[in-house]
DNA sequence: ACCATAGGAGAACGATGGTTCTCGATATGC
DNA sequence: GCATATCGAGAACCATCGTTCTCCTATGGT
């Protein structure tokens, strides 16, 4: 027998690669089963309902992108670049095999509108996101309105990249930032 | 019995108001019969699958979307000033009582793993969008880069009103296209 | 060694949904 | 007026899926 912790991470390993692959109506519970290898009871004592399962698999995937994101951006020398190092974060990921564009925005689609739950997941990784571009805007001495203009191109540059299939959505939304920075004439001195 | 012309609309009517309000895989052929009036039987002669009349949803849906864009942003004076009316279309959009997101994103999120069609129709879409902007960008004399800016802030915005509830992202998106548009120095002549 | 408990495999159950079929009514052509 | 084709209403059929149940095995404590 699986930890229980072993086994809850295999199953989020599994509702992960599927949900995100598949969309997750099209994906069944026995296929969750027979993919991470743990049993329907089991499966069923970690999450009660198909429900659970989703949201579980929806926090970590939140969590475990933005912070992702944060590593790769928060490297770099100061808030400007790290702005900037965003969209190549992004055109790193729109070039993974598996990308098929934003898992909330996947979910929003397909469940926000009869799911409160989801739909309020995805709300708040949107905040979240919108969150850390304001706090790199607002370190770059930059006006806050710049981290709107950012995070619709930032958006904007997801689908994109999703529905046709190319990484290049990262360089333009990337090229439209500078010009964005550029109009303000540089950092405004707190 | 309706005319096959009034049957047809009726059911298009019905499927457009059903899936993109709920998603595709939400709504049963039982309840298009239903909203529509038109039995199972006709319209299985209508369409023979699901898939088929899915197929017809996003395509007329795709058709009357755009021509209602052009219609309003063709009617301003010049082209600079239509491609900022595109925002303002945007935002009566965001802010209809039904509007739940772009219907190609939606079902691209929902089925565009598993449907070929259903992700061919949505990418066709978006090109035929993209185009639409990159001619009022030409006719504008701007540089044909602005138009992968412009579509992208579209894009964003459209996503972000539909997860936020709010219509927003029009205004953020139409003050940075016009951004985007002083940085080019005004038209160039041809 | 024995028993109680937990676990796994898979059947079973109930609901839903796509598609087809039955059947009675209605309209059409001669 | 009648035969024939068509249509609508709804049942029926079959597959899928979320969830639970059965039954058998294995294990761990005493």
């Amino acid at each position: 027998m699986l930890s229980p912790e072993l086994a809850e991470a295999r199953v989020l390993d599994a509702a992960e690669a599927l949900f995100y692959d598949r969309g997750i109506q099209l994906v069944g519970m026995d296929e969750i089963r027979s993919t991470s290898g743990v049993s329907l009871k089991r499966l069923y004592q970690l999450y009660p309902s198909k429900g659970d399962l989703v949201e579980a698999y929806l926090r970590r995937r939140d969590e475990a992108w933005r912070r992702r994101l944060a590593e790769y951006a928060d490297a770099r020398p100061s808030p400007r670049e790290s702005l900037l190092a965003v969209f190549d974060w992004l055109h790193d990921w729109f070039d993974e095999p598996d990308f098929r564009g934003c898992a909330f925005i996947n979910s929003f689609g397909e469940l926000g509108a009869t799911s409160p739950e989801v739909a309020a997941i995805a709300r708040a990784h949107k905040d979240a996101f919108r969150r850390y571009l304001a706090d790199l805007v607002a370190a770059a001495g930059e006006p806050a309105w710049v981290a709107d203009h950012v995070a619709l191109l930032a958006e904007g540059a997801i689908t994109t990249a999703a529905i046709s299939g190319s990484p290049q959505p990262a360089r333009q939304a990337k090229d439209a930032v500078r010009i964005i920075l550029e109009s303000t004439g540089g950092p405004r001195p707190a």
